[in-house]
DNA sequence: GCCAGTGTTTTTAACGATCAAACGGCTGGT
DNA sequence: ACCAGCCGTTTGATCGTTAAAAACACTGGC
């Protein structure tokens, strides 16, 4: 494996020189640059990052935690966000290195750790829950971060943050419906109160009342758990009520999974009697018949937006270029128009 | 950030000295041994890895390529792995570094250039497929890594992999719904032919011939590609024969999802009229109702075996050393079984 | 012919750790 | 009293790179 060194010999120059070829080329002689190149290329030399990182000190890795699948919780989008981290971090040629570590504070001493011993110049969280502790510990101990998703219910954001507008995304599914001739949407939410799930609740009913559309709290199932199971019985609630609904809007894609297998089971078409949308356009969501509306995160932009506030944002930087709300859209199907 | 000299400099000793402590703790006399450790403490130190890798070479990191999926092909497992991946590594302390790749013989290029600036050891490869060209170009360039999946169809396969036997997979989903009292037994598999389908198949097959049930090329049925409705109309072609099947064994729990759908359809329920089975045991297993019975694969025995022969398998280990064949085992859940 | 100014290249000195060899103190055999 | 051998510790060199400063070469003005 050639060094510096090597090359500088080969190339008749002295080491400092080579090293200018690569990072400074514009000092060298055009002559020399392209002997030097020449050699480089002849030797196949790479630079060694660890070197390189040593005098340095840019690590160019960012820490990404992999999430340990609570029971029940599916990450059907995961692979997809971390393709798109990766890819974002390449352009800069960063790289994501993965790590696993406890929930909530428990886990910070392994955040401590990897940026200690500088296997990482910072972190990506994602996850991001209610009074999430992590991101007030890791601005207090000065480790670079950027989140995907809010703190919520902070009054000021400990750090930079890129997130999804689930309230518009929701509005956008229940303008959708209604453009399609539903006058009843229901709204399937989740048993938790995150402040995820009250984002999106909340872009159903302001969306609803704003259409003139009902919006009582009956409307609104709490599912008690992201199943198919848990979305068909709240779907047939809705459908068994007095006023039956005519759309479905799910906060989740396995949620209107079940709506579709509950419509289907009592002999209606999705799309037809009723609309039914989904949230993450999951792959699962163009798998099923009919295949199935749902709101759509912008995931490479998310990824690229992550990656650039990490890269910017200082302790000096203004809270207001650290914070990215980004609009989702909806990809419509055949569950909610058919067609 | 406190460094070696620091920590010497206030225990009062030599750098080596500090660096003996944690490397070899045995050489230190015992009182010495204890006031370095305290300033280590004292002081917060923690080793900075980038000097250490400069010095020893040894990264201590593990490339592994975010498959880019492919449209339509769903990696339901594919955070379970990469968690279980992790704390594999983590047991050595070594990690995970993520990279995007063109696919095949056009990605090379970039596991080169990542081993070649040392910014990984080695790597872990997974979506093996039929003839993969990766293996023996990693070979030839003598970078290490080690592989999840056979190279089907070589006749030496070019460097260590851990792989999981589905024909026994197969086998076991056979013999239990043979064991539930069913006597015809149908097969759902893919398009192409790859080594894994051919193995999954083969495992049913010769499983079916064993205990006397038919196994004809009538009841393997090639779904064109892995959704939920082409399992519902490859389950449809195999209740619409003559001989109507009483169980299905899908080649993956979306193909599996979709005969448990055709059998609601029809008004029957799985697990009584006809049993089913998927394969993978991904979460959407335990989402559905019924529940799906399905094979698992051992993932954190393969994300072990994985790690322990990137290590070990040198060019002088002996084939056999370097070859690992991991059981899967059935998960029976309401599908295939009620109750 | 000297000097200032500009542009190119080399020299020196780290970055923070480990390795290999040398060193000094102590023990025990002769 | 001397030396060999062991143990714990220190010294010096090194990994491959880059930052900063010094050295050198050339140009043009006086």
């Amino acid at each position: 494996m050639a060094t510096l060194k090597e090359v500088a010999a080969h190339a008749d120059v002295s080491v400092q020189t080579v090293s200018n070829a690569l990072n400074a080329p514009h000092r060298l002689r055009p002559d020399t640059l392209q002997r030097v190149i020449r050699s480089i290329e002849l030797l196949n030399y790479r630079p060694n990052r660890n070197a390189r990182t040593l005098r340095t000190s840019a690590v160019e890795l960012i820490g990404y935690c992999v999430p340990n699948r609570p029971d029940g919780q599916v990450h059907l989008v995961m692979d997809l966000f971390l393709h798109a981290l990766c890819s974002a971090a390449e352009t800069t040629d960063r790289h994501i290195l993965l790590f696993t570590a406890p929930a909530g504070l428990d886990g910070m001493p392994v955040y401590d750790d990897l940026h200690a011993r500088r296997l990482v110049d910072g972190f990506v969280l994602s996850q991001t829950e209610t009074h999430d502790p992590r991101h007030g510990w890791l601005k207090d101990q000065q480790i670079p971060f950027v989140s995907f998703g809010r703190v919520w219910k902070e009054t000021t954001q400990p750090g930079p943050w890129v997130d999804v507008d689930g309230a518009a995304g929701c509005g956008a599914a229940v303008r959708h419906l209604h453009e399609t001739g539903r006058r009843r949407i229901g709204f399937l939410s989740w048993w938790k109160t995150s402040g995820l799930a009250e984002d999106r609740l909340a872009g159903w009913r302001s969306t609803c009342l704003e259409l003139g559309l009902p919006a009582t709290a009956g409307l609104a199932i709490r599912c008690t758990e992201d199943t198919i199971d848990e979305g068909a019985r709240a779907a047939a609630e809705l459908l068994d009520a007095r006023q039956p609904v005519d759309g479905i809007v799910a906060i989740s894609d396995i949620l209107a999974l079940g709506a579709l297998r509950e419509l289907t089971r009592r002999g209606l078409t999705p799309g037809v009697e009723v609309g039914v949308t989904g949230f993450d356009d999951s792959p699962l969501a163009s798998v099923v018949s009919p295949a199935l509306t749902s709101v759509h995160q912008p995931i490479d932009e998310i990824a690229t937006e992550l990656l650039g506030l990490l890269t910017d944002a200082g302790p000096a930087s203004p809270p207001s270029s650290t914070e990215r709300l980004l609009q989702p859209h909806l990809v419509i199907r055949g569950s909610s128009a058919p067609g």
